[in-house]
DNA sequence: TCACAAGTGGAATATACGTTCAAAAAAAAG
DNA sequence: CTTTTTTTTGAACGTATATTCCACTTGTGA
């Protein structure tokens, strides 16, 4: 790396570059400066790597095609960026090597090598960075948003372990059966259980699957399980403060012979009940308020499963 | 990096230093080997960073003085050793560049840029612990509910991390900053972001914080625009397919001097330039489909962060 | 539709790179 | 002290590299 740093045709080059902005004496000025000090910068060059994202945001509204590609590629892949050759990341991001050098010279660059730098440093950086984060957030009280968001963060990925150890897979397929089956997929779920199912709503309809979301606007919810066919399926999310209108209200569509889906956090929930199956998540917490990242997690995975489920039957 | 894999003369090279070592019939055998998949490594290559490091300390008993001073600098800086070039390393670990070939050769490797890869592994860090789960979740069952939950959790926990890595601690206190400091929190969110603003909308509003859920059905969403005072605060969450009618609303309304947090995918959003501030999610997904549970994990910490803001300024 | 600008692709180029090799130096064995 | 083996050195080498340049294509305003 860090081939063009002394090569006379590059510094040639960077002059041409400059010469659009700078009137000529200061051009001048420049290549006096370049050649007593050939470690300087140029007052263009991002110094940072948040500060190369800014530019890149800002910059990115008026660029061509190609470059636009450069720049998706190399926000999504930074350590290939810091790590690759030309050839490598150009063909890697579908582009030429040399769109990759106009692409840093569009950045303020002299060539690819020196953004590159920027990228290596954010490589090696990052480490650092982070093992000091986590010795910051686990001694001190959790106050400052950083140090929340670490809390949670760390307590998710501990959430997610446990669902990928311990969870009943057998409760799981049997529960993508049950709905991969029904007609129409009936979906509740209130309070901190709505999000999951309007999530589910609008992921399952997008893979064709028939959803009816069933919302809440007063007291008529009852009134809807006449509407639930025996040949349709309930999904239902509730927590801890569980509301008893969506337990009755699965409850008398479970009497009638209705498959009934429970995403729930605790198998004493009064849903288990008067589910056929139940999912159980135990979500990250921070005092009183619990994350839902476990439970989209799933959610999603539910959604796909039951995709791909619809796709094999209705193509056999 | 990696100059040598594809030469000639390397493997010639190779093949006379393991000569040293085993029969020469095993080495013809090896010498078949290598031309039927010239990706396979040699057994006595260390695979990982750990590997690596433990030859090292075996070997540096028998090590020679030159080597010795190799193997100190080498663990000492790691970092230089896989970004640097052949060059640097050496003058700054008082060597010649030969030396440092041979040091690579002595642990086994076919040269220098072979033993570079394992530094640079390691600095990427999450190589083996990750991405070998993941293909082995992979290999094993393809489309089993079972797996897909594994393949998201797994992809989820890294995005976590990815999260703790890299995200921009300053950008989220201005961001709470922001929010706390609004009359009213005016949340926008389609499609699959609608259940990350529905969940603030649900939090903030069991804290106490005035939130207003901006609903899209129909046109008539920018003539809420005039609604929106300065002394509220707009949070809008968008996704790749960026929709035009939310990109325009923030824009809007940023533009009449009211603070606009964004929540998105990329600082290539278009909701970028139109945004006080922006928080970037790097989402798992599979296949086509991206899961929420980041971005929940980051919603949570928002709706804590303002909650605890909120209580600070309405005591004092 | 034309002219003009902006952007792109790909071969050409100089060079910095990892690697090799033979001679010199140092260490070990006799 | 001499011989033999091991280790180091530094120049030479072929190659993969970043970069440049120009013909070609694409977009744009009259």
């Amino acid at each position: 790396m860090d081939r063009a740093r002394f090569s006379g045709p590059a510094s040639v080059e960077s002059i041409k570059f400059y010469r659009t902005y700078i009137a000529n004496f200061q051009v001048l000025e420049y290549i006096f400066f370049m050649t007593q000090n050939s470690e300087a910068i140029s007052p263009d060059i991002p110094p940072d790597y948040e500060s190369l994202k800014a530019r890149i945001s800002t910059l990115s509204g008026s660029m061509p095609k190609r470059l636009l590609q450069c720049a998706r590629y190399a926000l999504a892949n930074p350590d290939k960026i810091a790590l690759g050759t030309t050839a490598e990341i150009a063909s890697a991001a579908d582009v030429q090597p040399s769109t990759l050098v106009r692409f840093a010279q569009t950045l303020g660059f002299d060539g690819f090598s020196q953004m590159q730098q920027i990228f290596q440093g954010h490589l090696v950086g990052r480490n650092s960075e982070y093992t000091e984060r986590l010795t910051k957030i686990r001694e001190s009280g959790a106050n400052t948003p950083g140090s929340i968001l670490g809390n949670f963060a760390e307590r998710s990925k501990q959430a997610l372990d446990d669902l990928l150890h311990q969870f009943d897979t057998v409760a799981l397929e049997r529960s993508i059966e049950a709905l991969s089956g029904a007609e129409n997929i009936h979906l509740l779920g209130l309070r901190r259980a709505y999000p999951v199912v309007s999530y589910l709503h609008y992921t399952l309809g997008k893979m064709g699957v028939r959803t009816n979301l069933l919302e809440y606007t007063g007291g008529i919810l009852e009134d809807r399980v006449q509407f639930i066919s025996e040949n349709d399926a309930l999904f239902v999310a509730t927590f801890n403060p569980y509301s008893p209108d969506v337990v009755e209200f699965a409850s008398k569509t479970f009497g009638r012979g209705v498959p009934v889906v429970s995403l729930t956090d605790s198998v004493l929930s009064p849903i288990a009940r008067v589910s056929s199956t139940v999912l159980e998540v135990n979500e990250a917490e921070h005092g009183a308020f619990r994350s839902l990242s476990t439970t989209m997690c799933l959610a999603t995975s539910i959604a796909v499963a039951v995709g791909d489920a619809r796709k094999w039957t209705s193509l056999s």
